[in-house]
DNA sequence: CTGTATCCGGTTTGATACTG
DNA sequence: CAGTATCAAACCGGATACAG
């Protein structure tokens, strides 16, 4: 349940960013399994949508940090609702799985 | 931004149900342009994981109810905040859109 | 009516190589 | 370090046919 792609990782990268601004090999670490080409994409819709800003620093190497915006923020209530909710209910649907696999 | 498949249908099939018990054809109707396919794999999905329950009655022809479970009701709430969230910050987004494409 | 199985085309993804 | 381009493999969803 929720765990299907593009999804997660987006609300993974918001959980990620929380009040902080993280590069993106920080951000690569933090969210982890994710492929370099993916959490680029990924940063690249939210950015795209307005929730997350992208600041990149004209320097050698480059530096490039991510913030949530406004809206960004807000979205981290949503995705706490749907952890809180995961939390609460996640031994009965665990004993569910079990019920039905056997 | 949300409108991934598996997870929006999912989210529809939930408020869908909201209080009622709905029969699988009400359900295709209610959720429209989701397939007879997915619907059903959605279906056993929501099943497997406890959220909906389904009881089937041994009439010809048959009817099949689903009702949405006690966590199932409970997941209510977390899609209410999404569309909440949506509603509020649609405008920002589109905006965001907006001056991204131009 | 409800549900399963199969085929098939489009999409998505990770790996890899390359740029500034 | 951050990012793009490309390509083959895996995945997914719709259409269709069939069953109880």
């Amino acid at each position: 349940m929720w765990d299907v792609r593009g999804e997660v990782l987006k609300r993974a990268v918001i959980e990620a960013l929380g009040e902080r601004t993280l590069r993106f090999s920080e951000l690569r670490n933090e969210v982890e399994g994710v492929s370099h080409k993916m959490l680029t994409q990924n940063l690249r819709m939210l950015e795209r949508n307005g929730l997350v800003d992208r600041k990149a620093h004209p320097t050698v190497p480059p530096r490039v940090e991510y913030t949530l915006t406004d809206p960004g923020r807000a979205l981290r209530t949503v995705v706490d609702a749907i952890c809180g909710w995961t939390h609460q209910h996640l031994g009965h649907i665990e004993s569910a799985r079990g019920r039905f696999g056997a």
